[in-house]
DNA sequence: CGAGCGACAGGGAGCGGTAACATCAACACC
DNA sequence: GGTGTTGATGTTACCGCTCCCTGTCGCTCG
């Protein structure tokens, strides 16, 4: 122990914890044992003791898809400019999702971000009791519906998917063909939703949903269908994975993209720019939105030590290749 | 306090680690209680009082590239069902690696994997003091080199860069050029050396090497110069995500690939099938590697509770569209 | 039939910190 | 000069758990 130093313990929890009434020379000398004995606090004992919290951990259901990665990202950079530990764990979509099995992955902190815009995610937040310092990223909350009181982020991504269906319904295809990505616990994603919002109020017919998964691969399958139809001339993946899989199928069904087959995926993963052909996408700003959200937490967790909450970008329509006007 | 149920704190203790001498009902008893009441044991105050180290931190510099998130994603899931809890924390390049900022950034517990790839992490791996519980995922130490003395696992993608190198040259190019990644400490990462190996042991000449960073971006910017060269007939990509800015590159060029180009990736990224051409790459299991280097913590902590540690499969070439025999 | 022993249970210390309170000197004020 | 007042430290009590040790039984065994 740095107490070898000189002095009390007490005085070298005051030196760690940059509190006041403790000489210069004090300090300084007590810094030095620090250093040169490589002492690092017990995080452990710290938390234990009653110190701030200082943990968060991130309870997300995929990993791979790259809105969540991103998420992650921001969660874990903004957590670390703040000394926050982050864990990580992922949730199996059949898991039992009591408060407890839920409580048991957290580490010792025990302070949450949920990523829950599909359906496990969804379920491992309402089962976190009330009062438990979480934050939601979640889906955003439909119409008139009440969060349930927790602090949540989400991104307007149901007026995001309106906007890109109305972009592709302006280049005069007749309808927009929907492959979604798993949803939460609502029946329909809000990108579902805005899809149909701006088809219905263009006054177009509702066509069938296809759903995916998350992978390339689900994309790919789900779209073999679709691209066969040629009266198909406009499809809206559900993520950039999908819309992968769906320039695949439309490639070997021989369709040409963008001449006869539109393609608009979402957000706009770092190889979209790349792909052949570019893939026109929605920017989502999931880094920002992971952010803000751990912002949120922090504020909740320590009113005062926090800094005001971070914003995050608008979605935003890149427009690439892989769109264009209707066939005549 | 479960010590309500009318037992002991003893008794709890050893009901929750499953210890002897507790008679079944009491033992029962015990666990209604806890269920009741919702309790989980404090992990802060189980690491304070020696309990068995029950949390790894994944230290890493990079989140993106598929290798690394799929090796992250094999520790994950071996933790979560070993009832670890993971912790993550980035690390910069330029970040003073003394060894008390790197254990800093470890949540309680103290043990660590690092994914020791390129040099951010290397030398977190290098910093830590030699009894730590650390194990690292490492580029295959070059020969003769005596690993330092520390649990590490690798793949040998040097015999794999050879492999894909042999490959090609099969199909009759003439030479191999070599879009790298960034690489650990070493000047050279292991798979340039596979592919050196591969070119001189044919007797060939051993094209200036590019360098690219981890992005498809980098990739292609890399890849322009190399593809307006009608004499370069085949790219070797440090890794998936550089390919897919090579195929962009070679596009532009107008290139056609495989027909007077081929390119072949590592990694085996989920979405390289379905590209347009479909990827060769060269698949790693990163995903049982990481499972591995987690199994061997876990044994270095717990010789006794646990299981052997896994193995990983070798890497795989999977040809697919974007390779093929040389134009005449 | 008492000693010995194993199965079960409880008591207490202590892990490494933090909060609250006590102490003590220096200094100011009336 | 007595006595607050304030800054710098030390002391003590936990935080919630695990280890070590001590007790109680009820049995077996010599």
């Amino acid at each position: 122990m740095a107490r070898a130093a000189g002095v009390s313990h007490q005085t070298v929890s005051r030196v760690i914890n940059g509190k006041p009434h403790v000489r210069p020379e004090t300090r300084a000398l007590v810094l030095a044992t620090i250093e040169e004995l490589g002492f690092t606090p017990n995080r452990a004992a710290q938390a234990l003791a009653g110190g701030p919290v200082r943990a968060v951990t991130v309870l997300t259901a995929v990993t791979a898809a790259h809105g969540y990665a991103a998420a992650l990202r921001g969660i874990e950079e903004a957590a670390r400019t703040a000394r926050f530990t982050v864990g990580i764990s992922v949730l199996e979509p059949d898991a039992a999702d009591s408060p407890q099995d839920v409580i048991e992955r957290l580490s010792a902190g025990r302070a949450a971000i949920v990523i829950a815009f599909e359906a496990a995610g969804a379920r491992a937040l309402d089962a976190l009791p009330p009062d438990f310092p979480v934050v939601g990223l979640v889906e955003r909350p439909a119409t008139g519906q009440v969060p349930n009181g927790r602090p949540q982020v989400w991104i307007d991504d149901r007026e995001a998917a309106s906007r890109a269906t109305r972009h592709l319904l302006g280049l005069g295809h007749q309808t927009v063909h929907f492959l979604s990505i798993p949803s939460s616990t609502q029946v329909l994603s809000q990108r579902t939703q805005g899809w149909q919002d701006a088809l219905v109020a263009a006054g177009r017919e509702v066509p069938a949903r296809h759903a995916g998964g998350w992978t390339p691969r689900s994309g790919y399958l789900a779209a073999r269908e679709l691209v066969a139809d040629r009266g198909v001339t406009a499809i809206l993946a559900g993520n950039d994975d999908l819309a992968i899989g769906v320039l695949r199928a439309a490639r070997e069904a021989g369709r040409d993209v963008p001449g006869d087959l539109s393609v608009i995926g979402f957000d706009d993963a770092p190889q979209s720019a790349y792909l052949n052909p570019a893939l026109t996408s929605v920017r989502m700003d999931f880094e920002g939105l992971g952010r803000a959200s751990f912002g949120l937490l922090h504020n909740l967790l320590d009113p005062n030590a926090a800094p005001p909450p971070a914003t995050w970008d608008e979605p935003e329509l890149i427009l690439r290749e892989s769109s264009g006007p209707a066939p005549r």
